[in-house]
DNA sequence: TATGAATGAGTATTCATTCAT
DNA sequence: GATGAATGAATACTCATTCAT
């Protein structure tokens, strides 16, 4: 149990640091010392700093694929074939998303880490996670395409990769903008709060009136790269 | 010329440098290799490192908050009192944001260089572009609070921040979308196209309905912290 | 041995080079080199340059506190609550600190590191020596009290430091002068020496008599910061 | 005029810096920036840092070897051929010590840069001094040797030498003994006072008697090198 | 005469990783 | 299975000095 010991303190302290600062600006020592494991132990353990940052993300996507196909299992299931509306999708997501974290560390980690995930220079991670959990989101968008049946693909695809902006953006960088929100409206906000915000907007942006087609659209006069 | 010339191409490369890898994992001796300038330059011209990323945000945000308020100063002008319609303040906000980096370098990397500035652990770039750009935000936002007089103060200020998340999550990782979209949608998007798509979509989340209130909304049935 | 053989040679190295050369113009590279010992071994083992300093003094002055403190309980017993004359306790004072260096170095590099933790911007050296051995200091100060009744407070304290300058000054800058003095005089010193010429000249410098109060004194017809 | 004064503001900031953090820890930068005044403009009028270094201690030390000389010429003129006294000789010299720096900037200042003179790396500084100043203080120690006639050679050159390292070493370190004076034995502490405090110490240690000679002296049973 | 720009060599420190035990 | 010691490479930054103007 030693070391199953030694292998989850050094996950949870990561996982922390990680969120906190970045994955550039945490140092093995910085994780080590603070878990009080021995500084050669990561390294032993898995290997190498890479290997640490797609564990501690395993940890949390891994628990999530299985109840997230579960859920989908179910849905299906439910609806016999039928075409699953969008709303109910979103909603069932949400809901995988919040439960899993909750039997862990919590959901604000999760989003923050998945933000780095997407901001940083973490090539290596990106791949890993397409790899390992691209199935399920294909999966996902494809029930989200027969519940959307009247969008064009490209309009599909980019307004999820809206949506999933609005989200990740939101909700990691949630503790700064908490401190904002609560200091100008005097509102306490938590993530469950902050949920039931989104879903209208999310909704809503999903079902917007198409663009204008680029023929019939303004003219563009400048160039831009 | 000589000093104009090393400042200009440290902050050149010190932008793509940056925006492609982000900032701790870019280093002075990578930007002043690359620029072919001396290693002490960075120090010499700037100070340190992190004046020099203030710096390259400055190139961006400079012109532009010059360049926003005189537009809203002409909008303020032509309405004459009357309330600014919230699709003529994005319209207005959209055309601003395009102009400054067409006449510098690439809106790519601007947006990149936003998302990082949100999303990386630079605490000291948050404060500085809050305390030298904070105003003209503020006059944006209390000029949407009038367009949009029947959304609650607090619901306003997430849903703002819901489409910023939406807009430099889009077009910072527009690289890696791009590809995709590219690869499966076989369309090519340039980033009047993307803003084109985001119009609609940023209307419908502003004015999406309310969400229910907490008392009359579901029970939350898990703790999420 | 592999870890002590390192410490030690980073010890043995950097006391030398320091007492040559000062703290600030000895860089770390100097003293690994010289040590061969890896460039970062010094971080390693002792966490900065100045926490080797205090190392380097720290090696000296512990077995000087224990022993010197073994001497003044001997010599207490044997007084048996009596007045120790002020010259048992210097001669007690000459005779430990040169007991310690012949142990391990050289007294000429003890001598010259404390001139150096005197006149070298080291204020964090002054705070540490004082600290980690300020006890025994005033223990051995509140028996010279003892045994010069005649003199004011104030007064012992300056002749004090006016004989710790003596002995500090000419210990460690021993090498010039020992240079001249054999030029000029032909004559080959030895520290030993150079205590047995100290001795009655401090002791006279303790007994002088009193200086003219300030009152019956000149008066002072200049200023002098 | 812009020349001298450039001149004289750096050679002011530089003594004062030097004195307080020693010649090492304190750089042209800080020096130049402190002085308003260009970075380049200490190799432009002095050349290096060595050699503004060495014209500190001459803008110090030229006044004085001349109103030294001249004042050891009207006591050799008072006293005809005949001997001068120690304590003549002694207040004479700590009168002119005394004078030069009332002239310019404050005796404080010039101890401490005498201090560090002797006790940092500075070869370059000592040889320059010995070079410069030596005929007066060999002048002055000739003098010394017809005042003492009973003082073996070698004994007055180190009882000259203590009595140095007394004076520099406490005034020197003024202010951090000062401040523990002052603290202990509520006694403010002019350099006057001290110099009063001083004179019977100085005399006392010149006349101490002989010590035994190495012969009839207690067996060294050490070896210390 | 004076200075802003530039530079090559240097600083202490931190890094992830390896290795002998 | 685990760890203290060690290391080579890299980090941001500072230095005194030079040089073109």
């Amino acid at each position: 149990m030693a070391q199953s010991d030694t292998v989850t303190r050094i996950l949870d302290t990561a996982e922390v640091l990680f969120a906190e600062r970045g994955f550039a600006e945490t140092s093995l020592r910085n994780i080590t010392s603070k878990a009080r494991v021995n500084l050669a132990a990561v390294n032993y353990h898995f290997g190498s700093k890479k290997a640490l940052i797609q564990a501690v993300f395993s940890r949390y996507l891994d628990p999530f694929t299985l109840r997230f196909h579960t859920a989908l299992d179910e849905l299906e299931a439910q609806h016999d074939g039928q075409v699953i509306p969008l709303e109910t999708l979103l909603e069932t997501m949400a809901t995988t998303v919040l439960a899993v974290p909750a039997e862990r560390n919590s959901l604000k980690v999760f989003m923050r880490l998945l933000g780095l995930a997407y901001s940083q220079a973490q090539g290596h991670l990106r791949r890993h996670i397409q790899q390992e959990y691209g199935d399920v989101f294909t999966r996902f968008t494809e029930l989200v395409r027969q519940a959307t049946p009247e969008l064009p693909d490209a309009e599909r695809f980019w307004r999820l990769h809206f949506m999933l902006g609005t989200v990740i953006f939101t909700l990691s960088g949630l503790d700064a903008l908490r401190d904002i929100a609560e200091k100008d409206y005097h509102e306490q906000v938590s993530v469950r709060d902050l949920i039931r915000r989104l879903r209208p907007v999310v909704v809503a942006a999903m079902n917007a009136p198409l663009p204008p087609t680029l023929e019939e659209g303004h003219h563009a006069n400048a160039k831009v790269s």
